[in-house]
DNA sequence: TAATCTAATTGTAAAAATTACAAAAAGCTT
DNA sequence: AAGCTTTTTGTAATTTTTACAATTAGATTA
């Protein structure tokens, strides 16, 4: 492992050598909110081994050696539930020492924000189901995971005003009430329509299109589309939305 | 270490013992942001030990089995500066694979925002020096910490206006002038003086005192406090600053 | 003592935005 | 063709933002 002397770390309390340190392990846990007609879910899988078997659990597990800690989210996501091409991104590590039966685990909560009809999830590995369950009744979950997701869900309210993560969610082509209800539904708030639109006429990273709705029921909304370029502009001039 | 059968996890590419993942170490390192006149500085310590000895590093070092991350980040900051009482919080977690040449190391950034006038830190156990740097002429640094610090500079500028980590800079008492400096020596842009106090007027959480300054060569500015818990309501409604 | 200096504080008027509604428009359905 | 539903536009009062200018309150200097 490594070819230099084990050096002692040394203070009051501690006095170990380094091999000592080299005993722990680490997992990456995923956050996939699912948004799809003004409702949030979350993609839980039931566990098909122990530690807490048959429990609900976020996708997550251990982090090969030789693994970067972006590539095994990627990896282990698809592992347990067959997804792939999902776009996640780091939140938060939690490391308290008892977390995690086997021993010393920490773990690195990636979320994700997508459209659970574009996906087909599949439990696969040591998943014996996945399931979109509402936010608003989700079940006891193994080890901290209630903790990660709390965490992750404050986290998405407040990335999805600085971050295009909602654009996971939209059509290629979209309307502005279907834009406006992602944001009310992660939110949690209610936006007037007419000044909700007014607002965003100004974002000039959405192009509106000359097309519209067909068979709607109804007056046809005017489609746009999302430019990520210009996003990624307002960004780097350090703006974001405030809804 | 458990009790558990070491169960295989078997994909593709891999069929490994799960004592082979318990072979992995952590560490936190701190990113100390010191702000005084205008001015951004890092607290940095020279390695007085392999590896990357004699380099510019942020504090930083591996945490014990049986030690929590955030007590850790703090244990690990006084340790190697006698810092104390710095309220910390954590930024992001790097793990390329071979971003430590010891081994498997992932490192968990961690930072905060002091008046360095107020502090003394000082070399202690492995590290042969401490100074603070100022941020437009950084070394270079051991491990991957160039990229640490970036990142968690613009962390630093986004949470400061979510967070109230902007209060520690500041006296007990301070003026609108200071207020408005710290954001904008932080954000690096500049702000109409007459404009910014008029948004600021409508801050609850600061608490004009009848007090003013003294023996200035100018008319006085009126003192200021800071209410944490009326920040904190704010915080808690979902409203951040918008500067 | 009065003029001067510096930075704090207040003022102002035009422009822009927000707000709370109301009205009109455009497709389907009956 | 009338009615339904949702989109889209309009409006007027209010508030906020913006770019400055003017005033104020101490200390310093002549």
């Amino acid at each position: 492992m490594s070819t230099y002397q084990p050096r002692l770390l040394q203070n009051d309390l501690y006095s170990i050598p380094i091999d000592e340190f080299f005993k722990s392990a680490f997992s990456v846990d995923c956050v996939i909110f699912g948004y799809h007609n003004c409702e949030l879910k979350i993609l839980l899988i039931q566990r098909g081994t122990e530690p807490f078997e048959n429990y609900w659990a976020l996708p997550g597990d251990l982090v090969y050696p030789n693994e970067d800690l972006d590539s095994a989210a990627i990896r282990v996501l698809n592992d347990l539930t067959t997804l792939t091409d999902i776009p996640i991104s780091q939140v938060k590590t939690f490391g308290k020492v008892n977390r995690h039966p086997l021993g010393r685990v920490i773990t690195i909560a990636y979320h994700a924000l997508v459209e659970p009809t574009e996906l087909a999830p599949h439990a696969s590995s040591w998943a014996s189901r996945t399931q979109w369950h509402s936010l608003k009744n989700v079940p006891q979950l193994a080890f901290d995971h209630g903790e990660i997701l709390s965490a992750s869900l404050e986290e998405l309210k407040s990335r999805i005003l600085r971050e295009d993560i909602w654009a996971s969610v939209l059509p290629e082509k979209f309307s502005l009430t279907q834009f406006q209800q992602v944001f009310e539904t992660i939110l949690g708030k209610e936006f007037d329509k007419g000044n909700f639109r007014k607002k965003v006429a100004n974002f000039k990273f959405l192009n509106k299109l000359t097309e519209a709705q067909t068979n709607v029921s109804h007056r046809p909304s005017q489609l746009y589309t999302f430019d990520a370029q210009k996003f990624a502009q307002m960004k780097a001039d350090g703006l974001s939305l405030d809804f």
